[in-house]
DNA sequence: CCTAAATGTCTATTGATCTAGACGACTATA
DNA sequence: TATAGTCGTCTAGATCAATAGACATTTAGG
């Protein structure tokens, strides 16, 4: 409809907006690797052919992929072009059963999980109402991040009942993993029971764990799993990556 | 854990990161407003206030406060203080059975579908592949905008097998609804059987059919619904308005 | 009625971003 | 070994983003 611009497919940044013409173009040209747009040469294509694509000079194409390389995800070779490292976007999955580090095994060589820090607290009021308890119960709290290959994926928040779970954060520490810290405490098998998501942009503390540029976007999602029975028995917050994650919900 | 800020909560900022330092603001504002962070006041601190705040000059605030006041968020009044006139987020539920209108139902008062355009065209790849339909067969792709009490939430492109469904264009138009439209062609029931999440900034067309202000985020949902044999009968494209929206994963 | 506190407007200056053009350096290929 | 195609670097100027300070205007409250 409307108008049709002719020749090179005009890919239109906006100018004016408090985001540089750079980054905008870094996050197009992040995406289209991600969406394997790029595949057929393994290369990005040449910056004279990108600053007319997107109606910018050259100079700015370089400024984004400046930032792309700097993040790893090009490098830049003089006299061939712009290689393509590394694809992004690995897919979470979230499932009745959802266990991270399972949906993660064949997308990522090496991932890795570390304890931030690990606290008994009182029950909020939200995280009262998801466990099920009083507010004011008590309640473990676990800070992690995970990362696959070296790159951070996802920030999370964990709130277990401290009555009974009293050695989650222990048998986390020993074990590295949530599953296997429940079958320490006599806890087989859980379920996922709700999941809700947002998407923002990311805060300080964020940029900082999940190594992101100013801007970043993050995917929160809010997750209750519980017992067979039925009854609660974590409640997470885990903000995840979001130019390198997706999300697939399983049904 | 780390270091711990005294004095006047220093909120940070990041310089020279191709994100302008007013438009990080304005995000953290509209973050802080939507956490009802100031409920008690149903106003923004002062702009003096934020400036300290964030460690910025106050004309840095006064062009965060300018582009949220544009999108209808706050309205600034003079000799009083920054008001705000908005703070919502819209759940939609997504499950087996994930209807559009009926989640929203009892959230908004007026639910509007408009329908922007539809035609046949052949089946690309991952509409195909998502059909289960060989590449180039006849689709039937409709374009809509949904809206609540006024507001742009969602823009979608869904794909129908058009061998199956060769009315789909005609019924929606005249019944308002992809439900109905199936069931005026025999189809009563259908479930959701994927659905994948990213989170990306919008791009030009997003930013202008839901009314966005440039550097919002678009939660996007790609997902196939089923008949309940397991053919696939619908493959939507849905771009919501994150931040107006929640996703809500009913397993 | 005055004052404090808040937003509105203006000018001037600095630094970051973007454009424009030219030319050098390296790679692959005919 | 040319030559076309590509990335690397440099200079100069225009525009946008942020700072700084001063003062006007409006509102609420003593």
């Amino acid at each position: 409809m409307t108008s049709v611009k002719k020749m090179a497919a005009r890919k239109t940044v906006e100018r004016q907006t408090g985001v540089a013409l750079w980054r905008q173009i870094a996050d197009r040209i992040r995406l289209a690797i991600g969406n394997g747009d790029y595949d057929a040469t393994g290369m990005v294509p040449p910056e004279t052919t990108l600053a007319s694509e997107f109606g910018v000079n050259r100079h700015t194409v370089r400024s984004a992929l400046a930032a792309l390389a700097e993040e790893g995800l090009v490098r830049a070779v003089q006299g061939r072009g712009t290689l393509i490292e590394r694809k992004d976007r690995v897919t979470y999955p979230i499932s009745r059963r959802t266990r991270f580090s399972q949906g993660l095994g064949r997308q990522v060589k090496e991932i890795g999980s570390k304890l931030l820090g690990q606290r008994e607290v009182r029950a909020s009021g939200d995280v009262a109402a998801a466990l099920g308890l009083p507010p004011g119960s008590p309640v473990v709290e676990l800070r992690t991040v995970s990362s696959g290959d070296g790159r951070p994926l996802s920030a999370t928040i964990s709130y277990f009942p401290a009555e009974r779970f009293p050695e989650m954060a222990q048998q986390y520490a020993r074990l590295g993993s949530v599953t296997k810290a429940f079958a320490a405490q006599g806890l087989d098998d859980y379920l996922r029971v709700s999941t809700e998501i947002v998407a923002r942009h990311a805060d300080a503390e964020e940029l900082k764990l999940l190594k992101l540029s100013p801007g970043a976007i993050v995917l929160e999602a809010l997750a209750v799993n519980a017992d067979l029975a039925g009854r609660p028995v974590e409640y997470s917050r885990t903000r995840f990556a979001a130019d390198r994650m997706k999300l697939r919900i399983e049904t």
